[in-house]
DNA sequence: AGCAGGACCTGATGGC
DNA sequence: TGCCATCAGGTCCTGC
């Protein structure tokens, strides 16, 4: 499941292949995948479109091109994008591929079909609920104390589910919650109006460190992600507790638990977090 | 308003 | 062996 630091690989990879490169055709296998605009104008509109950079909002990634408009993807949980100097072999779930003029392809493949594009002007950009409603980028300054602070003094529902709200954060998702609380030694299912000043700082640095780390170790592969050159992550042999129930935690011995919080799946240490 | 839970979707897994 | 039920999770939608 793409999170931030997913997301972020695979910007930093496409930013050093896309900018520059002029579009020639897309194909559309999977129209499900494209939300805005219809099908037919989203095909007719890309061809000789250059683009200028690769940015991202969240786990949002906008392909800027030069005429103006964006495109807009969200990988959800099985979604790839995958970039070849040269043309791919097709799978059964390669819903998109984009050609470029010099014969290099992008690729957009997702199992699970969640996955969504966009191509807007940048002022149609608050269209996407979801990108419009988004709260700070965890890694700027607009994420910070006082802005914890803020946001989680009347908050009734838990830690877990605050961390997974995109408009409390952008960019966290399961497995970086998860080992956020374990490094901030808080448990999940915690109300966020127990939490005390000093545990929020606490958390405040550990969801920044653990984001910093995932992000330097390329992501986290548990089985479908890949970055935009079809590479695995690093980041899953360092995990604490994330899908590590039942084995001991590596800081103190005790056995992993697994429990559901916010309706996810949710690791924790019963010894290291209180 | 804020929150919880279901729907969406397919492949992997486990039980019988 | 084969079939069926269950589970995984990001976001949107519905309902309390």
């Amino acid at each position: 499941m793409p999170e931030l630091p997913e997301v972020e690989t695979i910007r930093r990879g496409l930013a050093n292949v896309l900018p520059g490169r002029v579009f020639a055709r897309v194909d559309v296998y999977y129209g499900g995948s494209v939300k805005q605009p219809a099908v037919a104008e989203f095909t007719q509109t890309i061809p000789g479109q250059r683009v200028s950079s690769v940015g991202r909002r969240g786990k949002y990634l906008q392909i800027f091109l030069e005429n103006g408009l964006v495109l807009v993807v969200h990988l959800r949980m099985t979604g790839k994008l995958l970039f070849s100097p040269t043309p791919i072999e097709l799978d059964k779930h390669t819903h998109l591929v984009f050609t470029f003029t010099d014969g290099a392809c992008l690729t957009f493949n997702d199992v699970r079909k969640f996955g969504t594009v966009y191509l807007l002007p940048p002022h149609r950009m608050c269209e996407i609920k979801g990108l419009a409603c988004l709260g700070p980028e965890p890694l700027s300054a607009d994420f910070c104390l006082e802005y914890m602070k803020a946001k989680m003094t009347k908050r009734k529902t838990s830690i877990k589910a605050l961390l997974l709200n995109q408009e409390f954060v952008a960019g966290l998702g399961n497995i970086y919650a998860d080992e956020a609380l374990h490094r901030a030694g808080i448990k999940p299912d915690r109300a966020v109006i127990s939490l005390t000043s000093q545990e929020r700082e606490i958390l405040y640095h550990a969801v920044c460190e653990v984001l910093h780390e995932a992000i330097n170790w390329r992501g986290t592969t548990m089985s479908d992600y890949r970055d935009a050159s079809g590479s695995y992550g690093q980041f899953q042999n360092r995990l604490r507790v994330y899908q590590r129930h039942g084995k001991p935690c590596l800081y103190c011995g005790e056995r992993i638990e697994r429990i559901v919080v916010a309706g996810r799946g949710t690791h924790y240490c019963p010894a290291c977090q209180t």
